[in-house]
DNA sequence: TTAATAGTAAACCATATGGTTTAATGATTC
DNA sequence: GAATCATTAAACCATATGGTTTACTATTAA
């Protein structure tokens, strides 16, 4: 039951390492943007792309194994729609630091100054 | 005048490059984790992982270059403390794509229908 | 049935990544 | 001044990444 909640863990890990490696690529967020005003086929949706189709391709799968992309194959056309699931996780774990952007330009920053001050006294030898 | 332009929206875009490579490691996540409690000493950031110390300093680096992270040398001593600028405009990526998370399972789905229906009241099958 | 279209696979290349170990540098302390 | 401590630098390794070009497969159209 540990490992359950191990597996658990690593699972939401990974699946954060899989979006954020997804998203730190701009031809693949310009993918997403694109895919956001409605599914398209491949061919047109690398069409603005200065790169080869292949490369095209395996930046979708790349979207694909992130779970930000899915994919149906109609004859020998595949449409890509947009699924933003893994970006709710994204957020969800980026929320956790709103609070410091939030709070961050008035109290806290001096407040956190003083902390690290004292911090960094105490570590000293 | 419209090369700055285009350096302006590359710099963004360098910097979401730069933030997501960042995040998409569990590594460099859990060093923010401990730094958003306060700033720390690199010995003592990376006692917890299982790693090297050089290894730890080179994901100190990328956090750097991302600038989540920030350093203050005091002799021999280096004092991370994190840096959350960055993750607000990680954030604000992510904030476009909101509006289909959280419409989609109920006030969206009406919406569309309804919006399909004026839309297609021509286009019906 | 031949040709064209949509897409992937495979082989290749240069560079980046994430880790290691062994110096090396610069402050501190003794 | 010698030893120790905090940290980076350098060299190395395996694998991943992002791109290319050239097949190849499968579907559709002539």
């Amino acid at each position: 039951m540990l490992s359950t909640r191990t597996t658990q863990t690593t699972f939401r890990e990974e699946q954060l390492d899989l979006v954020f490696k997804a998203l730190c690529d701009k031809t693949r967020r310009e993918l997403l943007s694109r895919l956001s005003q409605g599914s398209v086929m491949i061919t047109e949706l690398a069409a603005p792309f200065e790169m080869s189709l292949p490369a095209v391709s395996k930046h979708l799968r790349v979207l694909e194994k992130a779970g930000l992309v899915e994919r149906t194959v109609n004859g020998r056309v595949h449409s890509c729609a947009l699924n933003v699931a893994p970006l709710k996780t994204a957020g969800e774990w980026l929320q956790y630091y709103e609070k410091f952007w939030s709070e961050s330009l008035n109290a806290l920053s001096a407040y956190v100054q003083t902390e690290s001050q004292l911090n960094n006294n105490s570590q000293q030898e």
